[in-house]
DNA sequence: TTAATAAAAGACAAAATTGTCCTTAATTAA
DNA sequence: TTAATTAAGGACAATTTTGTCTTTTATTAA
């Protein structure tokens, strides 16, 4: 569905999100060590977004990336176009250069319900909704230990 | 979604389809020339689909690929299944690993509702359904020419 | 029986994705 | 001002996916 790259840009976002503000910061081994992803491809992805200005980060001491209350209230699709495009909300299910309504492949008619629930199910899902949840122990971002 | 490999299987096990039965069968360069596909690379993946039973192969002159009435019946998860494996309908949207009722990662909740859609469409949509509606020219499997 | 045909199979090659390591630049505390 | 800290950036490596090419095997028509 997602890339790793993406799965990696969720969970970190959302461990952000539920530690951070203005004024307190998480460094990238913190984050990594709490969502159970590769250090350096994680801060890699994490450059990306922060040159997009879905995370914000700070270099130095006592530096790290956090997340402001506006960023809080983005979307979840902002993730996933920031780091895997939108071709998963509008490409077609079948690989056809593109989702047509003129020239549909033949899933085309069920695909599309599929994907436009999968798109506003991820819009309307925002980060802090995700962090709050994460902070009340309803879930978790890894899985070993 | 869904990979290349198992694009272009979709594609062209409907494109065997709606053009053979027990009688009559498509070669691999008939099948790539209308799904605009790798040749040898589509080869490859219907050798998988042959050999788990999808489609059926004949070597030697007047041999090819097709389907017979009973395969013609069957889902296109059987399809997926077999080339991707069953991850896209029980994996974890953020890549844990397994999804899990008790330790669920945050979107797992709108999360599973959109992975079991996909999943019931893809399990009520059959191959000679897909075949029929591209006979009839209500939807094509390439889009260049 | 032979020649033609078409899938099967194996060896590679290219490209994309994922992951690692090392150096540089920015920030701040001392 | 200096040293420590932390993200940014670049180079590179491993792995997976995608794609190509050649040889082998099975089938059948002549
Ligand atoms: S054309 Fe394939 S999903 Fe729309
Ligand atoms: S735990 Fe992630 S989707 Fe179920």
């Amino acid at each position: 569905m997602f890339s790793k790259a993406c799965e990696y840009a969720i969970r970190a976002v959302v461990y952000i999100a539920s530690e951070t503000d203005e004024t307190k910061k998480v460094g990238i081994q913190e984050i990594c060590d709490h969502i159970e992803a590769p250090q350096h491809f994680t801060a890699k992805i994490l450059q990306t977004l922060s040159r997009k200005h879905i995370v914000n980060s700070q270099k130095g001491v006592n530096g790290g990336f956090f997340l402001d209350s506006v960023q809080k209230k983005k979307s979840l699709k902002n993730i996933v176009e920031a780091v895997d495009g939108d071709q998963v909300f509008v490409g077609c299910g079948l690989g056809l250069k593109q989702c047509s309504e003129t020239k549909p492949c033949p899933i085309h008619n069920q695909f599309k319900d599929i994907r436009n629930r999968l798109t506003k199910m991820m819009e309307s899902t925002t980060i802090d909704a995700l962090a709050i949840r994460l902070l009340k122990g309803e879930s978790v971002l890894m899985q070993t230990k």
